[in-house]
Parts: C-alpha cells; sequence; structure tokens
DNA sequence: GAGTAATTTGGAATTATTCCAATTCTCTCT
DNA sequence: AGAGAGAATTGGAATAATTCCAAATTACTC
C-alpha cells in the first residue's frame, strides 16, 4: 500500500507540461484532495492560508489554472456564481443539491459516456460528456 | 397550422405566476424565440433595443429572470462566462463547440434523461439533468 | 380619476476574475 | 558560490457580469 506519493504526481504531471513545482502549486493541490468539496478560489485561498499565510489569491488562480491545464483537476461551472474545483479524475456526474447548496460527485458505469455519446447526430464530435444533476439528496451522504 | 400564438403562451404563463405581460417581457421573449442562438443577456439587450430603444440592462435582467422562473427560458451556463439563454423547452442537451464557441441543441430520444438518472445511487433525487458535449461540429450546421 | 402595487429605469455597488508591472525565486552555467 | 535568464508570485488596479436600490412610470382596481 504506497502511502500515496502526491507530490510526485504533480511535479511529474509539473514537469511534463515544462513546469516547476512550487511550495504554492503543491500546497493548492493537496487542499483540493484533502477536502473534496468542490471549493471556489476563495475557499481554497483561506483553506491554504492556513498553510501558507502570504499567498495571494491571484497566485491561488495562477495555481488552479495550472493545475486544471495539467489535467490534474477539473473546473466545474453550474449555475452563475464562482468556479468551483474538483480533483477527481475518474469519470463521473455531479449531483448539485439544491437545497444544502452542496455538489457530490456520483460515479458512472462504465460505458455510459459513450452511450449518452452516441446520441449525438453526425457532424458533432465530442471530446468531453458533462452530466450534471439538480434535485435533492434524500439521505445524507458525504 | 395555428401561427404560433407567442404572446397568448407568455401572457398566460405570466399571469399563472400572477405577474404582468409588459412590452418588455414580449420583445425579451420574441427576440429569444427569433434567434436560437443562446444569447447572452448583453446580446439580448442589443437586439431588443431594436424595438424598445430605451430599454434598460436591468430590465433585461429583470425579464429574463422572470422567462426563467416561468419555465419559458432555460438559463444555461457551462465555463465561466455570462449565462445564456435558451428558448428551447423540448428535453435537449447542448453541444458546445469550442472552435467557434458555438452552442447547438442536441434533441434527445425519448427516455434518454431517464435512463441516465438511473445510474443515481439511493438517496439522490434529480429532478432535472443537464448534459453537456464539449468538441467540434465537423459538418456546419445552422 | 385616485389609490395601490407591479414594473422599469439609471446608476451605484458587488462579485469573480483577470491583468500588470515589480519583485522574488529557481535553475543552469561557469 | 555567483551571475544571468526565465518562471512564478505578489498586491493592487482594472474589467466583466450581475445585482441592488430608490425614484419614476405604468397598469389595474374601485
Amino acid at each position: 500500500m504506497t502511502p500515496a506519493p502526491v507530490h510526485e504526481s504533480l511535479s511529474q504531471r509539473l514537469a511534463d507540461s515544462g513546469l516547476r513545482a512550487t511550495p504554492q502549486r503543491e500546497v493548492v493541490y493537496s487542499v483540493l484532495l484533502n477536502k473534496r468539496d468542490h471549493p471556489t478560489a476563495d475557499e481554497v485561498f483561506a483553506r491554504v492560508k492556513g498553510e501558507l499565510p502570504t499567498i495571494s489569491l491571484a497566485t491561488v488562480y495562477n495555481c488552479l489554472e495550472t493545475l486544471v491545464q495539467c489535467d490534474l483537476v477539473r473546473a466545474v461551472n453550474f449555475e452563475r456564481g464562482p468556479t468551483r474545483y474538483c480533483p477527481n479524475l475518474a469519470p463521473h456526474a455531479h449531483f448539485h443539491d439544491v437545497q444544502t447548496g452542496r455538489t457530490h460527485d456520483v460515479d458512472l458505469p462504465p460505458g455510459l459516456l459513450d452511450q449518452v455519446k452516441s446520441v449525438l447526430p453526425s457532424g458533432f464530435d465530442a471530446n468531453s460528456v458533462e452530466i450534471i444533476f439538480r434535485g435533492k439528496a434524500t439521505a445524507p451522504v458525504s
């Protein structure tokens, strides 16, 4: 059981893109991995300040953008409002609980995304599919 | 072949919600029906000014919000950027062409949305599903 | 035709994000 | 180790999208 070499994969990915592994990038990434509640940039900023009190909001935006570029993080947008960030790389949908405002990841059975893609008429070539549910979670979920 | 009594259904829906049919609301709605290219509030504003030169942007926002409340229009958000508005009431997905930036409606076979909903684990009760494709349209589409 | 409530309006305020120029950091080369 | 070059960070200003607000206008009821 390897202890999840977070920094390894991060610095690896960054290097692949010719970028540097900085403390700011590492902490931003670890904050996302640590609490997977789809935080906004502001929320990430607040959490990162615990470890790097002098980090700036601009840097948080820069780091998040970098992580998205490296495909380590997904930027999620539904409804007007700040962009939220999600470190879950597995194919999944989002369930937006209209009562609590919280967003939950929903794992998808393999093949579902391809199946959905197959409804596209010819002339449309999708390289990604995003699925967003809205409703309420009737049972308490993590 | 009835000539689509736009005002009828609009004032009907508004009345159902205890709201008034105003020229501003009618023109905003007709502008959406007229060119279904998912315009932003600013774009709607520009188009409406042709008919109502003194309308304000705040009113356009108000009218759009009202139409969304009455379920005559869907507000669409993917990626940071202004909200877009869609008068298509039939169940459909959106295809976002990353090259042109345009968004196309994609009709969905009946039952697909329910089928997608059926992957939700117990504890999640969705009353809407949104599907967004991203890619390029290989053939020119309206 | 007066009273009441809904709606519109313009401008100010807010929110989220991006831009920018100056500084700091890191890596490489010697 | 030190200089130089490029990358990254920083704070503050600027921008974009939207909302808020209070005053003016409009429409409906009696």
